[in-house]
DNA sequence: TTAAATTCCGAAAACGTTCCCGAAAATATT
DNA sequence: AATATTTTCGGGAACGTTTTCGGAATTTAA
């Protein structure tokens, strides 16, 4: 049924050995011009096709690139990896692509699968559960290149690129302040991503550098619309003071507090300005059209992915790296001054 | 550097042969409870990992599934991948992910890619451009199982899972009906995907059915929201008659002719009514919520998935199977009469 | 013309598995 | 006690490549 077609096929339908046809068709030094033509028209001709299993068992590598994401869904990531094949393609690598869910067990899992495939190198972004950095960190001992992008995490030794989200949330944050916001919240993401806390002390800093005390003024949400809708739904239910601004963790948290604004017919920016963070395609298609940090998803993956190349064709073992992305703060409807 | 231990490592320090080891290691039924234990224990000790290329050479299978899908962004295609690897994952498959990026030509790279990775078996999604018919018949014919899911290539004799577009949209026209409009216009898709056809054939359908010739109704725009938006403002700018209704090919498009409607200050749901196709996460994030056509994304993937199981079990080549899923119409404030 | 260098090619080992075949060890049957 | 049967294991080929090494065949130098 299943008819591969060999090197061997070749060499019996020339009269050649399969050095000769292995040579051939690698291009090297010391074969015939006119015996490689012979053998790559009879390739051709028979619909050769390498087998990559017996490439790879021979070559101890396999030109693929492992990588793991924590979801498919959104724009973010999928733009990532875009941007992550471009350059790879263009280095004749490719890439099998495993999704952790969030979920550290799942993560493990991967990782395992990917060693398994003998990829030459993985590319991830953790988990919001983390809780594998001694794995991380026994690969990377054992020889094969890791690089994270977005989501590193902390106490590893590998390259990582990402934005300064610390700064972005200060841009963000004073951007509110020069509205004319003074009360001023934010909903936090997950604690253990390192982002998180990014974002939060950018948050903190722009407060102290206004003398603001930001004491009180941080609400643990999350990364769903679902979260920021029930977060700021508790806000409101539970009465007391109102903020002016909230400066959101992510998109989908700005925009279930939207939602739950609209809800109670508060209207954005009017009595409540909003900024996400981490641009999607939503922030223009919801209304108001929201201010968020978009950040250079596709040039993400392109930088990830160069530093794996570099790593790939180095001889020795370069210092890890980390490379700093500008991200653009896009002001929208839902924090103009009204 | 990247010291693998192999069969021959466990076995040597065990002082028996590799074969037993494989034996030990497949589970087979001529080994020693004992020794098998005993492999299974310096295997662990060694932290030894089996070499899937040497695996694969021998078996002449990888236990992998190709993917081909046209862009990971947007919510569908990556809610059915997660569907996918539900099943595969359960059958100890997993996939390789690649992108066609709607274009042909990668489309048929990946399938190259694909093959030379030794895949089991490839699920894809076409490109809007076609045209490949002739591969996936020439790979079907070599005995390689392929399965389409959502968008499928006409006169191929694979298995397909899909919705029925057709009546799906037919319900959705009828809705429009329901609702008091008579003027109803159809944003149609590209011309050479199956369910451009079949969701315009759904249109007309409900239209002759009511009296209604919906000869220069149906407008070509494409399957993105700037589709949407031109064809709406060329519209709106050749003045002329205006719908009181559009029937959109997909929510990209819906979302494209809101803004252009908005931009012109026309009111939705109140002058014209909106309805998209193949809901995803933004239909109800933009205002007003868009009715639209809600496809069991997840189950596409694990109906696709599971016709996958099923052909690969089997001995014998499977005559091709169409598995229509049921769909939902959700009836959102973009189509509710004023 | 012979020796030396160069160009090109084939034989064979290797990569890490699986599996067929036959043999040894253990057990059961007469 | 001798044979038959079963259980368990090792040898070695095979999967489709790449690559080293040596040896023809051809060209250049002496």
């Amino acid at each position: 049924m299943n008819n591969h077609v060999t090197i061997k096929d070749i060499a019996k339908a020339l009269g050649i050995s399969t050095s000769t046809v292995s040579r051939a068709l690698s291009d090297a030094w010391d074969i015939k011009r006119e015996t490689r033509d012979q053998v790559l028209a009879m390739a051709k001709q028979l619909n050769y096709r390498p087998n990559i299993n017996a490439k790879n068992l021979q070559n101890k590598r396999s030109g693929t690139i492992g990588i793991i994401i924590p979801e498919f869904v959104g724009s973010f990531f999928p733009n990532v990896l875009m941007g992550i094949q471009e350059i790879l393609n263009e280095h004749k690598y490719h890439m099998i692509i495993t999704q952790s869910s969030e979920n550290r067990r799942q993560e493990l899992e991967n990782l395992n699968l990917l060693q398994e495939h003998m990829v030459d190198g993985i590319m991830m972004s953790i988990t919001i559960e983390g809780g594998n950095e001694d794995t991380y960190n026994e690969i990377i001992e054992r020889g094969l290149p890791m690089i994270f992008f977005n989501r590193c995490p902390k106490n590893v030794r590998a390259s990582k690129v990402l934005i300064d989200d610390c700064l972005m949330a200060e841009k963000a944050v004073e951007h509110l302040i020069s509205t004319g916001r003074r009360n001023i919240y934010h909903f936090m993401g997950p604690e253990n991503l390192e982002v998180t806390s990014k974002r939060a002390q950018g948050f903190r800093n722009v407060l102290e550098r206004n003398g603001i005390n930001p004491a009180g003024k941080i609400i643990p949400s999350g990364i769903f619309i679902k979260d920021g809708q029930f977060a700021m739904s508790k806000m409101l239910a539970e009465g007391g003071e109102m903020p002016d601004a909230v400066f959101c963790f992510n998109d989908p948290v700005a925009i279930g507090v939207m939602k739950a604004l609209k809800n109670n017919d508060i209207k954005v920016p009017d009595q409540i300005a909003i900024t996400g963070f981490s641009e999607g395609s939503m922030a223009t298609v919801v209304e108001p059209q929201l201010t968020s940090v978009l950040q250079p998803m596709k040039e993400m993956g392109r930088q990830a992915a160069q530093l794996m190349i570099d790593q790939l064709k180095s001889e020795r073992k370069l210092s890890p790296k980390t490379i700093c992305l500008d991200a653009t703060l896009n002001i929208r409807e839902s924090s103009i001054t009204a």
